[in-house]
DNA sequence: ATTTGCCTATCTACTACATGGTAGGTACAT
DNA sequence: ATGTACCTACCATGTAGTAGATAGGCAAAT
């Protein structure tokens, strides 16, 4: 865990926890003993950071897709659950619905990575859709790619609304997703 | 439209399109073609701002719910509805979303109202998803108030979807909802 | 073996700027 | 003459970012 890694972790976690127009060097800094100046000794700017956050959670997306490419379905649709059940437990929010309400504030690199990023995202949920639905292990009313688009969007935002309404929201989202999808 | 109205409704398109800490006094002051100082003549802290524009988002709910009253559960939704698709032509994102992300960051009493408006939102969406249920016009395959949460989900993170996927997202989830949730 | 020199990672100290907020004054209408 | 709505001018703070120094490690050149 080098002090590179760490402030890409730091930073991640400021960014799902603030905002990324919220939280400081300063912060990372603080976090980490060092001084605010030794941050940008690793990343010459915030953007710099910003999009190493979103390079090194696109490679963790990644290598969940290919540790699952055998996997049934169901089993692949829990992998993308498990995503935001961590976030959950952290009491934070997911990365693209924390940029995407700061997009129109961002780097043009960075909001470019955040769309990369959004649809590779919906790119794999539709995938998983669609494999369940030519299996017969899902039931589907639309497309897989709307589908798709309603599990993630549930997702997403139930992380956000589940701090505001407190209580075992965003669980019970989950279980009705998968209730609803089952044939 | 006084400048004191006006100024709330800068602040709400603001905070809707670059968020509540990417927005300043100058940004007002500017679109209204005054000075910074005047807008603290109007609202003495950035907070006291960001309530009064909760407190006209709370008013319009209310008036939106009130109008509603004796319309059929599906036109109650379509009025539901309604709030996001203007969000949507707008390119903007609902204040919830927008706040929400926020949340950690805001003053205790702007996440109070913040709060209060989410569950009051979520109150009346259960209250039309129940209505709806009894008179027999909705199919509910869980509870009213999970449905509500489903539906509400879907509409606000739409809305931050659409802005990085592009396309027509935000309608077909809309019309997803509709057609599943008919009888 | 020691010197030379570069690279890494940090530091102190600074700049330029934007921010929210304050103090006190002015013009004007009731 | 009192309140409204704005102004100019200012302040304190926090921000991203820069410049230049220091100290240690490592490796090739002497």
């Amino acid at each position: 865990m080098s002090t590179r890694s760490e402030i890409i972790r730091i930073g991640d976690e400021l960014i799902r926890d603030k905002g990324y127009n919220a939280f400081s060097f300063y912060d990372i800094a603080k976090a980490l003993g060092i001084k605010n100046a030794s941050i940008h000794y690793h990343f010459p700017t915030k953007v710099a950071l910003g999009i190493a956050v979103l390079d090194e959670q696109m490679a963790a997306l990644e290598a969940l897709i290919e540790k699952g490419v055998q996997k049934e379905p169901l089993d692949k649709l829990k992998d993308f659950f498990s995503i935001y059940i961590k976030i959950e437990a952290e009491g934070k929010i997911c990365i693209v619905g924390s940029l995407a309400s700061d997009l129109h504030t961002l780097d043009v690199l960075l909001a470019a990575k955040l769309k990369e990023f959004a649809n590779r995202t919906l790119e794999w949920v539709t995938d998983i859709v669609k494999e369940g639905h030519e299996k017969g292990v899902f039931r589907l009313s639309s497309t897989p790619r709307d589908k798709a688009l309603m599990i993630i969007t549930n997702m997403l935002a139930s992380l956000q609304l589940t701090r505001l309404t407190g209580g075992q929201d965003f669980n019970t989202i989950k279980d009705t997703i998968i209730k609803e999808l089952k044939a």
